[in-house]
DNA sequence: AATTATTAGTTGCAATTGCAACAAGCAACT
DNA sequence: AGTTGCTTGTTGCAATTGCAACTAATAATT
């Protein structure tokens, strides 16, 4: 019984951060319709924005999407006219990704919403507090992404 | 331009949250292919196998999926075995679901992977450092819970 | 130099997801 | 009791996602 209690995933942190991704993403894609963005648009969108002229492949590892999910967005994200896409100067295979104007018009909408949904989920918290979350998240961010290429490449984890 | 290096999201702490989720659901579906789950399937399973009984509605509030995408995986797990569902006594209208032994042997695959996960995840984490972070992800899980439900059923948040 | 292996981006196919509308059931109001 | 409003689960439709296969380009090997 007390076992049972101890062995229970409710203090299980991955799944905190599972809950807290799918709530947090489901309220932006609701949020960012009205800027005529769709389901997960905002995430490449950011990051495009922020990092002009990052390769398919770059932007895709940043979220952590399958190649075939991060072309057909970004073609998306260029048919509506978000993003431009030009080839690499050297190596013809790689694609980057430059923002448009109408990017850069709705970034700053993207950074509010973030700013909002950030201080609602770090309500109640001290400053010591909201440095600590943000340093260990950043450890944990770290911590996963070699497993998730190891596994995605068609690696098989033992445990 | 100290100013534009003080605001760029490189420490958002939602945005560690959103990649590591992404990567630790990439890997996990991967997974757990082998034991006959589709996406997402895990999520679902492992709530009903600690939870029997949860109404539909209950378990994809404690997901954070929509209602339609909740009723059709569980749909899913039923057809495949994993689970039943029977309606509530009092209100019809409701439906409670309930593992299977097929699910019940799954189950503790499912919890292995995510102690592996968890133990990639916090790697290099003091013991102190494991319980702060736990405690400071469920006050974020908490926090952001209304939110979720508020934007879902039609509120509009002002930011 | 020629051949083989790997990589980046793309596409077909099938499964999943989410909005909107619906039906059935229950709650609240008149 | 009858009517109206709300809730739960479902389904149609269209968009998104991910595996697998493919092509073109590049790297590595022979």
């Amino acid at each position: 019984m007390i076992e049972s209690v101890m062995h229970m995933p409710g203090d299980d942190p991955l799944r905190a951060i599972g809950v807290i991704a799918k709530a947090l993403d489901g309220i932006a894609n609701i949020e960012f319709k009205q800027f005529d963005l769709t389901r997960g648009q905002y995430m490449y969108l950011s990051r495009i924005c922020e990092e002009p002229g990052l390769t398919q492949t770059q932007l895709g590892e940043r979220i952590k999407v399958d190649r075939a999910t991060a072309t057909r967005a970004i073609q998306q994200l260029e048919a509506h006219g978000f993003i431009r896409r030009e080839n690499d100067d050297q190596d013809r295979k790689q694609k980057h990704v430059w923002p448009t104007e109408k990017a850069n018009q709705v970034y700053p909408r993207i950074r509010a919403e973030n700013e909002h949904s950030t201080q609602i989920a770090l309500q109640g918290f001290s400053a010591t507090e909201q440095q600590q979350v943000k340093q260990l998240l950043l450890r944990m961010q770290q911590n996963v992404s070699d497993n998730w290429d190891f596994v995605k490449r068609g690696g098989v984890r033992k445990y």
